[in-house]
DNA sequence: GCCACCTTACTCGGATAAGGACTGTCCGAGTCGCTAAGG
DNA sequence: CCTTAGCGACTCGGACAGTCCTTATCCGAGTAAGGTGGC
């Protein structure tokens, strides 16, 4: 099981327009992680196609949140990258092979699929329990105040 | 973010193995599930080397569970054909780019790592609530005791 | 009748190819802001 | 001085290769059972 590494860059890049008011071209976030900018712009059109984010197009265009930060969950960002999609997929098994289940006992989804989308769901609450404006304040607590003005003020200078 | 078929594969492997007296060689489990007996035998190796099953060897060799089947879970099963791997893996962006985190806001771990590992942490948390033992008990109620009984009968008649 | 040995066939185990998904890149269509000319 | 048309450059968006991992397969080493010959 492997998340793609999309995800960590949309989550930043959720963060960093929180604090934008003006939109933000792709260059600019890719510069500001230093990462590969076509690719990112891949990601962020998932972003845009799920509704996260809205784009600017033309001169001084770019990205800002569509939402409100508290309204956009860390799972709706993982779902925008990695598709929704359970993780776990049932080929049903126990409908082949010698001695098939019949049709009657496949009333209900089988055990181990039952299991594996428990886990699913649970992992999915967590995510959805916290909301970019969440991690907003993570980062503001974890660096004592001091890394969302510079950001801010760094989007400004660069515009 | 995507399972290996290979776990469903292991874990419907263990429910059969539950109810084995003799070992049961790679090809009957194949048979049974009617998938690819060499793919198969990959994935159960990776069983022994984690320590779930027990591998005879020679004529009428073949495999058994290693441990009580109320002692192991569907972590662990999960764990040893995905591996140990977090699926979420934190590249550091923070520290990269034109504003680059202070090893001193690094103490803790990223806001978005810590959202991911605790989503995580609630999936593995699932999966460790529920034993092999479970499952064997939740199919031989799904199908009204009937199926745990055949599956024992065809162990035997093709042994 | 019992034991030891050999043959045999079966098992697991690791090393070896093909397919698909993630990663990374490129170029074209569209749009907004700026400039400059005209009224 | 204001309006408007044109230009230009920048933006996003989708279509195109490279690389890694999952899937699938094969063959060889090792082992235990069963048969056979000898004692």
């Amino acid at each position: 099981m492997k998340l793609s590494a999309g995800v960590e860059w949309a989550l930043h890049c959720c963060v960093v327009l929180s604090q934008a008011t003006d939109p933000v071209p792709v260059g600019r976030l890719a510069t500001f992680h230093d990462v590969s900018k076509t690719y990112l712009a891949k990601h962020m059109q998932a972003l845009v196609r799920a509704g996260l984010v809205s784009a600017a197009e033309g001169r001084d265009g770019g990205y800002l949140l569509a939402r409100d930060p508290a309204h956009i969950t860390v799972l709706d960002v993982v779902g925008a990258i990695e598709g929704h999609e359970p993780a776990f997929r049932c080929t049903e098994i126990r409908q082949r092979g010698p001695l098939p289940a019949t049709p009657g006992d496949c009333e209900r989804a089988c055990a181990i699929a039952r299991a594996m989308a428990t886990a699913e769901a649970a992992w999915r609450t967590s995510l959805e329990a916290i909301s970019v404006a969440d991690l907003v304040g993570d980062v503001d607590r974890d660096t004592s105040g001091q890394t969302l003005p510079r950001l801010r003020g760094w989007l400004r200078d660069s515009g």
